[in-house]
DNA sequence: ACCCAGAATGAATGAATATTCATTCTTTAT
DNA sequence: ATAAAGAATGAATATTCATTCATTCTGGGT
């Protein structure tokens, strides 16, 4: 999508552009994780070929062995951006210098965690595709595992700060950061399954009553 | 596991029983089925080969096109058969004739979905593997959303009577029927991606917690 | 004791796919 | 202008895998 830099040609793959570009191999790499992304969105995890994902980019098939050195690597690779964007996203909003209500700080959690650009078909798509096959992969389960934690980290943090800004009584931090982030784990995948039943007006509800319940006087 | 009828000697795969054994279509079916659910937890959906299920299975490579007509059948069927499998069980214990009490249903449903059986790993790796390919195909989302939908169907039933008994206030049985749901799908995933994080017995208060928060005069 | 329906086998086939690398093309520095 | 560096290409290769089917075997019926 960063178009950056002018002079910019070939850039929809669709046009019959023959001329062959040369690019700096960070914005290369880019260029095949996005691919990566919309492979294995549109086909599944387990379809997605390497032909695909270098026509899906509009470039030669060795191309992606190039910059990455194996399919296994550029599918680690596109998990790990995935991962680091998504919860880079929420720290970045929880460490929240710019908002310093907490209240309002829960909302736009909220809001990025159901809101567009995270829940867009794609990324969920791609997102529990690792899933599925984190029970068998070492790797993946690191992965996730170690962006996830620092996110629980400063969401039990967040939580901590609001219990202790109106006293609420009777609450764990750490147990609700826990189910708040399962919660939305939960939603993502309905959203992802079963859109039919699931809006995502509606799991925007269900994740807010959640948090009311805990932080009544929070939560509008 | 269903051992059944008695005479079965050949049983182990290990064993080098090089005797041809000839068994009804259905137990055949449901042993290329238990084979399959044991290699996609091993090895991830999209590791998993014919060799590999029918080799697990003790059987000829050929068989599975036999009982099945094609590998994507095959996968078709046992996602099927875990579905059918999960939602079954909740479902039974939700319409609850075995249980009056409706406190003690809802121990009993939240034991059934993160207790021994459910939660097996391979029965999560199977849940997830199918997941994350659902969004690309539309034959396993169907399936998935059959059974999801009956079982939700019966949850805010349950939810509704037990609001009901109480006389709650400002509770909504749909609404929290899809918190909850989402809830347990979010704590499976936490258990099978990050165990090292979320014990089974964590993952149990957190879910209790979630409905003791929602009913307080029926959790205790 | 023998037959035979059909269950089971596994070598063979052909299609799909990751990876390689000799060659071609672009750009930058001189 | 020219050359050197290295980015990009895609035909070729080797491997893996689903599926087929001619053949073998089994167990119930006669």
């Amino acid at each position: 999508m960063t178009d950056a830099s002018g002079a910019v040609t070939e850039a929809l793959p669709e046009a019959g552009s023959k001329r062959r570009q040369i690019r700096p191999k960070a914005e290369r790499r880019q260029q095949l994780i996005d691919a990566t992304i919309r492979c294995i969105a549109q086909h599944g995890l387990s379809a997605v070929t390497m032909q695909m994902v270098t026509r899906e980019a509009g470039l030669s098939v060795g191309i992606a062995n190039l910059h990455f050195e194996s399919k296994d690597n550029l599918l680690k690779e596109t998990l790990r951006f995935v991962a680091e964007e998504y919860h880079g996203g929420q720290i970045e909003i929880m460490e929240g210098g710019d908002i310093p209500d907490l209240g309002e700080r829960l909302d736009a959690l909220l809001d990025f965690q159901l809101g567009r650009g995270v829940t867009q078909r794609q990324k969920m798509s791609v997102w529990f595709a690792y899933y599925g096959e984190a029970g068998a992969r070492p790797v993946y389960q690191k992965i996730v595992s170690t962006v996830d934690r620092l996110a629980a980290q400063k969401l039990e943090a967040l939580f901590t700060d609001i219990i202790r800004e109106e006293g609420y009584q009777g609450v764990d931090a750490r147990e609700l950061a826990t189910g708040y982030s399962a919660l939305i784990d939960g939603l993502h995948l309905g959203l992802l399954v079963t859109p039919r039943e699931l809006s995502k007006r509606r799991a925007r509800a269900v994740a807010r009553d959640f948090l009311r319940r805990a932080f009544p006087r929070h939560i509008v």
